[in-house]
DNA sequence: CTGTTAGCGCATTCAC
DNA sequence: GTGAATGCGCTAACAG
């Protein structure tokens, strides 16, 4: 048997669509019986709204779009939880649309949604921004993660700067003076942004050397190997985020030297397996992003006069084993 | 301004919306100068299809629906990324629908999602699988996940009860004979699989002890915490999932016991920290599970005569330095 | 090849 | 308090 609709509600409580839809959207002019033989009706039929019909009709969804990259590790995760959380306690759902590298997937995916959300929540770190913007419906409301420019929409940033600013001033504060970074890829501004940090945190004289991986642990191990290979003598290293520290921290241990006694080493992001491994690093919490993203979509969604606003979420500096010995 | 609908093109390309609709939709039958006027207009315009509007028309909306319950740690991620590498390669999205305890939340998610989209795949491990099946709209295409029985869907299981037998055999086949389990919760069917698979890989005169944990890591550590305090002697634990068996060996370690000489420690799920933390466990790839569920379920959509399908994954026994000293 | 018309399922005026 | 009609934006017959 196929679904019933809310023409087959009505002729079996003998009314018309109009008060089944009344009725059973809580409306206050239906007299107690009418009620009553609807929703006898349609539990009888078990009829269940057709939820896209209803927003079509209303021209509100009740769901956001979530347009991400196929992040890797935890953060996809962290981010997805944190949004759906709020997303949930306040009556929405997630319509997830990942994306590749490449403007023609984001297009793709804006355009797909389009018609079955009420917002969008993008984060696109390998896209210009300017023409992020433009591809971006004009109408949506729209929150923007970790994109540097804003037009029209509400940001939600990680302070990449301040976080790898701090975690420099810790490696010179224990005493560094050879300090080695393991940067991300040259297009993804959060990298970019963590590089600058880094270098802000130095005194001008520094001895420095800068090599770049790609995000994932291997690399990470192959910078070290590369430090080593050239001989190029440091005594800590900064990588841009955790998993290439957790790559290094095993072609280090390999090559024999001692963390952080020979060199100290940090990370970012503090992925779960951060605090196992005593990784010091700069504490993202991805979820809390999520959240905040979705708290502010879902004003705006529903109060059409929020204003776009910007904000800097600044991340914390957890010192642990790798940096300074532990107690 | 608003967003341009279909019949503002047609008035700029002076055609009728069904010419719109045939040339944006790739029709044979549409003169190229028509389609190429269609084009250009709906470019000036910026128009971008109701997706809403035409699943309502199509009677498909190219989303499948997720019903998940909000879980800890890798899980939940593994599996809607698998899922969403395998819909959005297929051209469908994701419409997640997170649930927590309880049937109502089950209905609930079940509802709002009718209408939006081609069919589901529901995780409920807490459900009961009879209650489930009897709330399920019998119309929608749907593939289970780790649901003990299935009614007119197809199921996709791990294989928890064979998985807690190899990993218990393992145990014994290292001269282990005083074996703790830590089970996980009561009401959950994944937990009672494996403990049921580690009952029945005993022999039967075996010396054994079951405490019951919440999959957290520290009702891990809590069990251990209480064996000792009870002065049980055991020379191995099987931990229901990694979390308590990470809870587990942060506990024995703290006690002084030496891993694994005299205590073997075995987990299951194999979660990225196990690696790191040569846990011994049984590999569950939810990833992959997801992918599976997905490709399940969009044939079965595409091609109505589908025959529902129970398919049993076997996860792999994976040996590491918890129960066997490394090389 | 193209335009007209009739729904998809629902909420909502506007009369009664 | 209730029903009949209109439209949300789009696609799919059905005629021309």
């Amino acid at each position: 048997m196929t679904q019933a609709t809310i023409r087959d509600v009505a002729r079996r409580a003998a009314v018309s669509v109009a008060s089944v839809s009344r009725a059973l959207n809580g409306a206050a002019n239906v007299h107690p019986d009418t009620r009553a033989r609807v929703i006898a009706a349609a539990d009888a039929l078990g009829y269940v709204p057709h939820a896209g019909a209803r927003s079509l009709s209303l021209a509100r969804s009740h769901a956001i779009g979530v347009v991400l990259p196929d992040l890797h590790g935890e953060f996809f995760s962290e981010i997805i939880r944190g949004l759906d959380r709020e997303a949930s306690a306040r009556g929405y759902h997630l319509l997830l649309s990942n994306i590749q590298d490449g403007r023609d997937h984001v297009i793709q995916a804006l355009r797909a949604v389009r018609g079955r959300v009420d917002g969008l929540v993008v984060m696109a770190p390998h896209v210009d921004p300017a023409a992020l913007a433009a591809m971006l419906p004009g109408s949506l409301p729209k929150v923007m993660i970790n994109t540097p420019a804003s037009k029209g929409g509400s940001t939600l940033r990680v302070d990449n700067r301040g976080g790898a600013e701090a975690i420099t001033r810790h490696l010179l504060d224990i005493g560094r003076r050879h300090i080695v970074h393991i940067a991300g890829p040259a297009n993804n501004s959060d990298a970019r942004e963590r590089y600058e940090g880094f270098k802000a945190a130095l005194p001008q004289r520094a001895d420095v050397h800068v090599l770049e991986g790609d995000f994932t642990e291997p690399s990470g191990a192959a910078a070290i190997a590369e430090l080593l290979a050239r001989k190029v003598p440091f005594d800590a290293v900064f990588a841009a985020n955790d998993m290439m520290a957790l790559g290094a921290l095993q072609a280090l241990r390999e090559a024999g030297r001692r963390i952080p006694e020979d060199v100290a080493l940090a990370g970012f992001d503090d992925v779960p397996l951060a605090r196992y491994l005593s990784l010091t690093t700069i504490r993202v919490h991805m979820a809390d992003i999520g959240t905040r993203a979705a708290a502010r979509l879902i004003a705006s969604v529903e109060a059409k006069d929020e204003e776009p606003t910007d904000e800097l979420i600044v991340p914390a500096l957890i010192v642990r084993g790798t940096t300074v010995r532990e107690p």
